[in-house]
DNA sequence: GCCAGTATCGCACGATCGTTCGTTACTGAC
DNA sequence: GTCAGTAACGAACGATCGTGCGATACTGGC
């Protein structure tokens, strides 16, 4: 029972591989098997359906971002350090230096008309991000680095959207003024709610 | 030969509807040939390939977008007045009321990390959204609206970025806060950037 | 009303899709 | 070393994918 833990995790890392540049509705059960070299069938029966797959791949990357992101992020001192603890890491793993990591930003806009379970956990997982990112917020609040009447789910809104258009400008664009300008971006936002 | 044109205009519109659901890459030949009641065949003959149809419904979308959002908001007052029209467009033909007009913004993140043409014009496109921004950015300052010293290139990436977490908190997260919190990064960007 | 041109069709192709099933190879506990 | 349990396989399923081709229906200019 252990060889077959195994194998479906080895599935889930490729999985996010493959699903972060065909996206996650383009992930196809032959193309990963072969990928894997395994059978068709042999790849299918750890998860008996395409869309558990394709959740189950989503779980992975929502978990290898917890770990490389938030977890440390959160160990980092209350306060603003803890959120520019956040916000770098979040920058570093979600460059495109650095593959596969943040594979749910990406499906989001993919599915966000599609309902179903996929839409769903999607949706859970960004507000969750956006929670977060209030929570450390408000940490700061309480710290007195910030701002009392900081207001940490618009702060939230404002430093995903930063994060946002950097995976636009660095995957897409090659801009290699994006990290600068999303960092002059960040400043400001914090500039402006620092006590 | 009207009427090639017209069957293949309105082959184009479905397409940017379809699109917008199941994205530029889900879209299927088959699947469309029966939205308009036609044989696949039929339709196939109208771009001859995949691809190609698929570059002609992502250059509908920006047609379109071109004649809802930027040709009227550039036909504003110079200044801070045309600027603020481009972003209230802009988030109105965005926003879920109105469906598929932003398609080139799904998209951007399903091909970013897929080589070819289709990644080659998203880039293109996105670039000229950035450039516009900044230039009409531009006209508020010789307008004497905004600060000389306004790096434009910047605010067109700060505005891009709030208006991208708009529509991923109004189409997949479904806030109705979406709207006031986009409006109030958007007052607080500006507010920067005033003389 | 004819006729060149084109728009559309039906049919077929090889490939691949997700999924099922019965069989074989392997694993680990005893 | 045996044996139950599980992991992986090969073959096949009907459906659908993108694409070609020859036949047919329709269009608009004369």
């Amino acid at each position: 029972m252990d060889k077959g833990v195994q194998t479906r995790d080895a599935i889930l890392d490729t999985g996010v591989e493959v699903a972060f540049s065909v996206g996650l509705g383009g992930l196809t059960i032959g193309a990963l098997a072969e990928r894997r070299r395994m059978s068709k069938s042999g790849l299918f029966a750890h998860f008996r359906s395409k869309e558990a797959l394709q959740l189950a791949v989503l779980e992975r990357a929502r978990e290898t971002f917890t770990d490389l992101v938030l977890r440390p992020a959160l160990a980092a001192p209350r306060g603003e350090p803890r959120l520019r603890e956040l916000f770098e890491r979040w920058l570093t793993y979600g460059s495109k230096r650095i593959p596969g990591v943040c594979l749910f930003v990406k499906a989001a806009t993919e599915f966000d008309e599609q309902p179903g379970r996929l839409r769903d956990r999607l949706a859970e997982n960004h507000q969750d991000m956006l929670d977060t990112i209030a929570q450390v917020c408000r940490t700061g609040v309480s710290a007195g680095h910030l701002r009392a009447d900081t207001d940490a789910e618009q702060f939230a809104h404002d430093m995903y959207g930063v994060l946002l258009v950097f995976y636009l400008t660095d995957r897409l664009l090659d801009d290699p003024a994006a990290e600068r300008r999303t960092r002059v971006a960040f400043d400001a936002l914090l500039d402006a709610i620092r006590t």
